[in-house]
DNA sequence: GCCGTTTTCGGCCCGACTGTTTTCAGTCG
C-alpha cells in the first residue's frame, strides 16, 4: 500500500460524507486535506508507518493516523467500506456530473430511487425529475446534457489539446480594441498535464460602457470553433469549443484584472493558505480583490498587478506553475522559491529520432530544424536494435551514423553541434541492448523501457534499477512510459529509481512529449531535492516535435526547477565536459 | 477531524452564478 493508494481512500471517505447528509464539512475536509498531506510526505510509507513517524505532520491528527496505519496494516480501513456499504454505488456515480452536488444526488435518490446512470437519464427524459421540489425544467435538461458530455469524454483533455484551443480563441480575442489585458487562467495556465476546462479573463477600461462587454462576448461566442454556447452575459459567458472543451470567458474592469486573474488561476488548495495568511494579516481576498479590514470595514488595497497581490502578503511573486500549496507560500515568505528554467534558457536538444529508425526525417533535416530554432546542439538519439518496431539501429548501422555526424560536425564547426546519442532499449533483464565497447562509442545514453510492460512492480524496479547502474547510462528517457489518458504506465517504485539515480549521478528526463510528459512534475520536484539533473528531452520523430520542449518547459517549471537544473541550458561545451565527467566518475567506482 | 504568539474550544476561504425561488440553496472554482 503506497501513499497515492492510502491518498486515493481518504479521498473516498471525503466524497462519501459529503454524500451523508449529517456529515460535518470539516470533517470531509479533514479528510480531504489529509489525503494531500499524505502525498507531499517523504520517505516510504510502509517506513514511516513502522517507525511511528506521521505524527507531527500537518493535517494528519491522530484519527487519520490510525486510518493510515489500519491502511497499510491490513489493506483497508474499516470506516470506509462502512460508508461504502451504506452509500449506493450510484450517488458516486453522480457525482461526476457537472452541476450535481451531493444534495442534488441524496434529492434524486431518496424521490426517484435511482440506481445507475442509465435510469437517471430515462427519469430525466420521463420528466420526473423536474417536479422533484428545488428542481425545475432547467435542471433536468442539465443532468441530462451532462450526462450526454459523461459519456462522450473522460471529461480531461490533454495540455496540448487545450492550450491550441485557448490559443485560437485568446489570438482572436486580441484583435478587439476593447480589451486591455487578457490571459489565460486555470489550471491551464499552472501548466497541469491534463486539464478540465479553459478559462480566460479578460478586462475593460474602468470607464468603458456596457456595449463594450456586449461586443466581447458576442465575439467571444461567435469564434468559428464554439461548437455550443452553454451561457452567455456581460461578466461570464461559457461555451464548448471543437474538441469538447469547455471554456469560459471573464470580462472585468481593469482594475480589478489581476484579481480576478489571481482567483480564477487557483488553485482552489493555493487560495485556502494563502486567504488564511491574509487573514492572519488582518486583509481579505476575494476575485475583485485585497482588502484590509480595519473597524469592520474593508479598504482596497491597489494592486497593479498579480504580483502586488503577492508582495501586500509579505510574499515573493509565485508563478502560476507553482500555485498547488506544496510548499510555494511557506518558501516565497522565506525568499527560497527557486528561479524557475525558462524557454530562452534551452540551448540545445537532448533526445530526436531520425530516419536512421523511426524519425520521419534526416539526421541533417533535423539539424536544420534545430538551427532554425536557434538551438546550438541536437543530441540525437535514434533506437537500439530492440526496438525492432521502430527500426531500432544495428551495430553496423551506428557507425554509420557516427561517420555522416563526423562529416556534419565538420561541416558546421564552431555553430552548430551533433552529440552521438542512443535511446538504448532496457531489456528485460535489466541490460542495455547495446554492449560496454558500443556504448563507449556514445557521447551519452539515454536508457528507456519500450518492452515487457507487465512485470511485477518488484521486478520492474529491478529492472530500472540495473539500468541506472549501468555506467554508461547517462538518462533515463520516459521513466514510467505513462500515455496520458491513454494507458497508466509500468509500474515501478519511482522513489527507488529516483533515490538510486542520485545516488550514481544518472539524470531522469522529462520526457516532453505532450502525450507523456513523463517524468511527472510531482517526481520532478523530489527528483530537484535529491539533486538530480533532469534533461527536457522532446523525443522528436519530426521537425515540429521540437517544438514539444514547451511543454516539457511547464513540467519543469512545476517541477521548481531552474536552469542549472536542466543540462541542456548548458552551453555544448559544458554540456559535454557533463556527460564526459559523468561517465568518468561512473567507470572508476 | 484539525488546530492554536489573543484560542485546548470554537472556529474552519469566499463570492458569483444558476435555477429556483420571492429571499435562498446548491454548486463551482
Amino acid at each position: 500500500m503506497d501513499k497515492a493508494q492510502v491518498a486515493s481512500m481518504l479521498e473516498e471517505i471525503a466524497t462519501l460524507l459529503a454524500l451523508k447528509p449529517e456529515a460535518s464539512v470539516f470533517e470531509l475536509r479533514a479528510y480531504e486535506n489529509a489525503a494531500r498531506a499524505l502525498v507531499s510526505v517523504d520517505g516510504d510509507l510502509n517506513q514511516l508507518v513502522a517507525e511511528k513517524k506521521l505524527k507531527g505532520t500537518p493535517g494528519l491528527g491522530p484519527t487519520m493516523i490510525k486510518r493510515v496505519e489500519e491502511a497499510v496494516q491490513n489493506g483497508k480501513i474499516a470506516f470506509l467500506d462502512e460508508l461504502r456499504a451504506e452509500t449506493p454505488a450510484v450517488k458516486l456515480e453522480m457525482m461526476r456530473i457537472p452541476g450535481v452536488g451531493p444534495k442534488k444526488i441524496n434529492a434524486i435518490y431518496d424521490q426517484l430511487h435511482v440506481t445507475t446512470l442509465a435510469e437517471l437519464e430515462q427519469v430525466c427524459k420521463d420528466d420526473k425529475v423536474a417536479k422533484i421540489p428545488g428542481f425545475g425544467k432547467k435542471t433536468q435538461e442539465k443532468i441530462l446534457q451532462g450526462l450526454a458530455f459523461l459519456k462522450q469524454h473522460a471529461d480531461r483533455f490533454r495540455f496540448d489539446v487545450a492550450f491550441a484551443e485557448a490559443e485560437r480563441i485568446r489570438t482572436a480575442l486580441a484583435t478587439l480594441p476593447e480589451i486591455v489585458r487578457l490571459e489565460v487562467a486555470g489550471s491551464l495556465r499552472r501548466r497541469r498535464e491534463t486539464v478540465k476546462d479553459i478559462d480566460m479573463v479578460a478586462s475593460v477600461d474602468d470607464n468603458a460602457p456596457e456595449e463594450a462587454r456586449e461586443k466581447i462576448m458576442s465575439f467571444f461566442t461567435t469564434q468559428p470553433t464554439v461548437i455550443s454556447i452553454t451561457g452567455k452575459g456581460t461578466t461570464k459567458s461559457s461555451v464548448v469549443v471543437a474538441s469538447g472543451i469547455a471554456m469560459d470567458l471573464r470580462v472585468v474592469s481593469d482594475s480589478q484584472f489581476p484579481s480576478t486573474l489571481h482567483h480564477f488561476t487557483g488553485s482552489r488548495e493555493h487560495h485556502i493558505p494563502l486567504r488564511r495568511r491574509a487573514q492572519n494579516m488582518g486583509m481579505t481576498i476575494n476575485d475583485y480583490g485585497l482588502f484590509k479590514i480595519s473597524e469592520g470595514k474593508e479598504e482596497l488595497v491597489p494592486c497593479h498587478e498579480e504580483r502586488d497581490i503577492y508582495a501586500a502578503l509579505k510574499l515573493d511573486y509565485i508563478a502560476p506553475e507553482l500555485r498547488e500549496d506544496t510548499g510555494e507560500i511557506d518558501a516565497a515568505a522565506q525568499h527560497k522559491l527557486p528561479k524557475l528554467v525558462e524557454q530562452s534558457d534551452m540551448r540545445g536538444i537532448l533526445h530526436a529520432h531520425t530516419t536512421y529508425s523511426d524519425g520521419q526525417k534526416t539526421l541533417r533535416e533535423m539539424v536544420e530544424g534545430c538551427i532554425e530554432r536557434g538551438y546550438s546542439y541536437l543530441g540525437i538519439t535514434d533506437h537500439s536494435k530492440a526496438a525492432a518496431y521502430a527500426g531500432g539501429l544495428s551495430e553496423e548501422d551506428v557507425r554509420r551514423q557516427w561517420a555522416e555526424i563526423d562529416q556534419i560536425n565538420a561541416e558546421l564547426q564552431g555553430r552548430f553541434h551533433i552529440l552521438k546519442g542512443i535511446e538504448c532499449d532496457i531489456l528485460k533483464d535489466g541490460a542495455l541492448d547495446f554492449p560496454d565497447e558500443v556504448l563507449a562509442g556514445f557521447d551519452f545514453v539515454i536508457a528507456s523501457i519500450h518492452s515487457n510492460f507487465n512485470l511485477s512492480p518488484e521486478e520492474q524496479t529491478k529492472r530500472m534499477l540495473k539500468a541506472i547502474a549501468n555506467p554508461y547510462t547517462s538518462i533515463i528517457g520516459h521513466p514510467t512510459g505513462r500515455i496520458l489518458l491513454g494507458r497508466a504506465g509500468y509500474t515501478l517504485d519511482m522513489e527507488a529509481v529516483i533515490d538510486a539515480a542520485a545516488e550514481q549521478g544518472v539524470c531522469i528526463e522529462i520526457n516532453a512529449h505532450p502525450s507523456r510528459l513523463d517524468m511527472d512534475w510531482r517526481l520532478v520536484r523530489k527528483a530537484r531535492e535529491k539533486g538530480l539533473k533532469v534533461p527536457l528531452g522532446p523525443d522528436a520523430h519530426a521537425i515540429e516535435g521540437l517544438d514539444d520542449v514547451f511543454y516539457g518547459v511547464g513540467i519543469a517549471r512545476k517541477g521548481w526547477l531552474s536552469a542549472d537544473d536542466v543540462p541542456n541550458t548548458y552551453t555544448s561545451e559544458r554540456l559535454i565536459e557533463f556527460f564526459r565527467a559523468q561517465r568518468e566518475r561512473r567507470l572508476s567506482q
